[in-house]
DNA sequence: GCCGATTTGTCCGTATGTATC
DNA sequence: CGATACATACGGACAAATCGG
């Protein structure tokens, strides 16, 4: 529960600077100001700007004030930025989208599959392939590889639903960190075999290692994007020469 | 300069972690014992504590500890992560390059360019294309856009050396905050022209946004990647139902 | 160019809450 | 239950950068 009074300030001035109330290039009121109208510390009102900072949405200048970085009409719909699933994205972009399980399996990591997965040799795993169809047309393959022992009792209806959803609310485990690396591919045959690719002969390739609230690596997974709606969002600051 | 003392913190932490002193999930030293190890506040080891976080070296459990998540020979070479000029990623990989400028010349925004990239439009910019050359092959097509009042003084012979490096060093003006954006799409005839594809029919495509220290956008980039040689890492971390 | 007011950046010490063991 | 560990919040101090007079 987001219950912390940083997140709530945070998402005040997030709503207010969506909302335009403060407009791009103009600066927000003093963190002292804000101090004194959230009726909080001065660390505390930091903690929430930082969460601005950090997520694009503004720019601290030492001296001056904290500039508004965001500017309407410039974000893009269907963009991976937190851990967000499939569900969700599809539900905030109002898209009709269906998943066809294609694969699943229990399997046992062997050493290749060890190494490139981050799962010790010899764990059980399921393994699932996972057809994602948005608007008739089949645009994403996700291969997910979960360990059994954290996962147990999965079926086919569960991974046509959500297996996120499954996992944290019939489970109550929590999924936490997630490692990402994205990449672009050749397709394959396969990959032509499943997907609706048109004349692209490449993907999008996105690799992750899931983590639970335990540090336990829960979940490894290659999703198989078209280029097609495929956008991969980010906000960086550079640092003194690293 | 860092000489914050969070981030020699961090540093020192980070160090111990990637030579293997705190392996792969072990955790680390209490906030506590930190405390007292470097001679500082808790405050201080946690913003330390944040920044490996954040960059996906370790996760922190409630009531347990922080445990590390760097996994030695999981990395990537050539990623992309903060805001790193081609020279220094080059350098830092131990490679051989060269740069080849193929345009250079001064314009102003119309209004389809100020909507697609963020100046106003009447801005004069200088364009810029550059051709990134990896171990005889080129790799990179750069087309660089810079506001020409923020970068005065450009020439051929800088955009062959460095450009951010003529920014910071010469200019003394900072690189501060970029905002991101990867997709694939197809090759053109224009990129065929001057990257050798192979027979890959698309590439990476980053687009980016970077202000300067006073937030005013001082470029627009967009980098058209051979598929090879690129990757972007990234950490997320999941929120409460956002 | 200097000074003082404003604003962000860093750091400290303390208190309290919450989760784990 | 108590000890330990991380999470949140407060208030205060000083540094560094900006800006206007």
């Amino acid at each position: 529960m987001p219950h912390a009074k940083f997140d709530t300030i945070y998402r005040d001035l997030r709503e207010k600077i969506e909302d335009g109330d403060y407009p791009f290039q103009s600066f927000l009121p003093s963190e002292n100001t804000l101090t004194s109208v959230y009726g909080c510390s001065r660390n505390t009102v930091r903690r929430a700007i930082a969460g601005l900072i950090e997520r694009g949405y503004a720019q601290a200048i030492r001296g001056k004030g904290v500039r508004v970085l965001y500017r309407k009409g410039q974000q893009s719909a269907f963009s991976i930025g937190g851990i967000e699933t499939f569900k969700e994205s599809a539900a905030r972009n109002h898209l009709h989208t269906t998943t066809r399980v294609v694969r699943f399996e229990m399997i046992e990591a062997d050493d290749a599959l060890a190494a490139r997965t981050g799962f010790r040799a010899g764990t059980p795993l399921w393994r699932i392939w996972r057809l994602r169809i948005l608007d008739g047309r089949a645009l994403i393959l996700d291969k997910n590889l979960f360990r059994a022992d954290l996962v147990p009792g999965l079926t086919r209806a569960i991974a046509e639903d959500s297996i996120y959803q499954y996992i944290e609310q019939t489970l109550h485990r929590t999924i936490q960190t997630s490692k990402r690396r994205m990449t672009v591919e050749h397709a394959t045959r396969e990959d032509a075999k499943y997907l609706d690719l048109g004349d692209y002969n490449c993907l999008a390739i996105i690799e992750s290692q899931t983590f639970d609230e335990n540090g336990s690596q829960i979940e490894w997974t290659q999703s198989r994007h078209h280029p097609e709606r495929f956008a991969f969002e980010d906000t960086a600051t550079r640092r003194p020469h690293a």
